[in-house]
DNA sequence: ATAGATTTTTAGACCAGTCTAAATTTCATT
DNA sequence: AATGAAATTTAGACTGGTCTAAAAATCTAT
């Protein structure tokens, strides 16, 4: 079964947007997304559960079945792929290249998506640091280092800690540090080895004993 | 204004009906083309008409404007150039290529196409030996040679003459081999040069004193 | 020139995807 | 628990593109 370019870009999205919270998707959250009107959304989402691709119960959002996720997921693969491509080789600039991916996303052969893959050398992130799923759906394992290794300028998230005082703790929950929360390094000072980062739009400086304790993963 | 996809596929095929006789494409001609009924074809037509995009009068068949030619043209320059791509930088074969460069064909940034362009190399033929035609719409001029002189295993067309008698005209059109004829030189027998031709499924035999005073074109 | 065959057009219906306006459900606050 | 606001769903309508069946125009032969 074949998906129109519509039911692609639904799929797309809800899987983006429910991987910011573990709740199903909302309607209107969906709408803003597609620049669409919540009732369209709804109409489309009852198409979409009927064809299994997506789970759904009235006022109570959506999320996709693992056959919607696979299609999902293999749009974002396509997308980065072609990234590659116009960046790469096309010498296309950074702004103008979207646009153009979310058009060839759609293109459906897989004999060109793998050719394309061979072609750019099986890439693993995009130019932006977006991680490429091969062609069974699985993404790249993101690296990890510890915060005071990282190198500045890097976008991050915080996979884990190697200190479990309370102390520590609860000062990371403070700050705003918990797991998973994600954050961009923004500079290291040499003198002190302590570093600024953006969390939340906040600027934030940790020391260096802090950061040592701080696994961070990232992409590319 | 931007056309959709079926909007494209239906200027892409008249252009390509039109070439093949002076008259307006037929309402019939044109459904099977586009694997659809005539009935559909007639009210597409309509739409096309009304936006200038083809002239139309009712069982007269219909014929490309300046605007239909522009698009249908430029999608002709899409479809050639990601041909070369496919066959040539991702390793596609011969057969493989068309279904995708159908798809690819309708992708609408001026952007990708110019870069792909210059990317291949500003390629005058498709590796099938089709023209591309640049920018502005305009095809490559075809190479003229006199037939004893061009290659076996082209593809060709009877450009002009150089010997204007009665009877090599009469000659030849017994032959079949009118102006504008196309044909296929299938062999040249180098102990009195002359040459063997396809045309119109017949196999003809031509003298050296026929080749050397017919000139024709080819691509690539 | 006219009958029959063929081509083309019309009329009315359908599907995908969208919209507006109104109805319903859930959430947030007291 | 109740009420008002926000989110969501329904109902009905529209557009683009298609279809079938029937009507109209054109072509083809004698």
């Amino acid at each position: 079964m074949s998906q129109s370019f519509t039911e692609e870009n639904y799929l797309k999205h809800i899987y983006k947007l429910s991987k910011r919270s573990e709740k199903g998707v909302s309607t209107n959250a969906l709408a803003e997304r597609l620049d669409t009107k919540a009732s369209s959304v709804t109409d489309m989402i009852k198409k979409l559960a009927a064809k299994k691709l997506v789970d759904y119960k009235k006022y109570q959002g959506v999320t996709l079945t693992k056959k919607g996720q696979k299609i999902a997921v293999d749009i974002i693969r396509k997308h980065r792929l072609w990234e590659v491509f116009l960046l790469e080789h096309l010498g296309f600039g950074g702004e103008e290249v979207h646009d153009v991916a979310e058009e060839l996303e759609h293109i459906n052969s897989e004999t060109l998506v793998d050719r394309l893959d061979k072609f750019l050398g099986y890439p693993k992130y995009d130019p932006h640091g977006g991680p490429i799923p091969n062609s069974e759906g699985v993404f790249p394992e993101p690296k990890r280092v510890k915060l005071d290794e990282l190198e500045v300028g890097r976008k991050t998230k915080v996979m884990g800690i190697t200190e479990h005082s309370d102390a520590f703790l609860t000062h990371l929950k403070k700050l705003g540090l918990e797991l998973g929360a994600e954050f961009d390094l923004k500079e290291r000072f040499d003198f002190d080895r302590s570093v600024e980062i953006e969390l939340n739009n906040k600027t934030i400086q940790l020391s260096h004993d802090v950061a040592k304790n701080i696994f961070v993963s990232y992409n590319s």
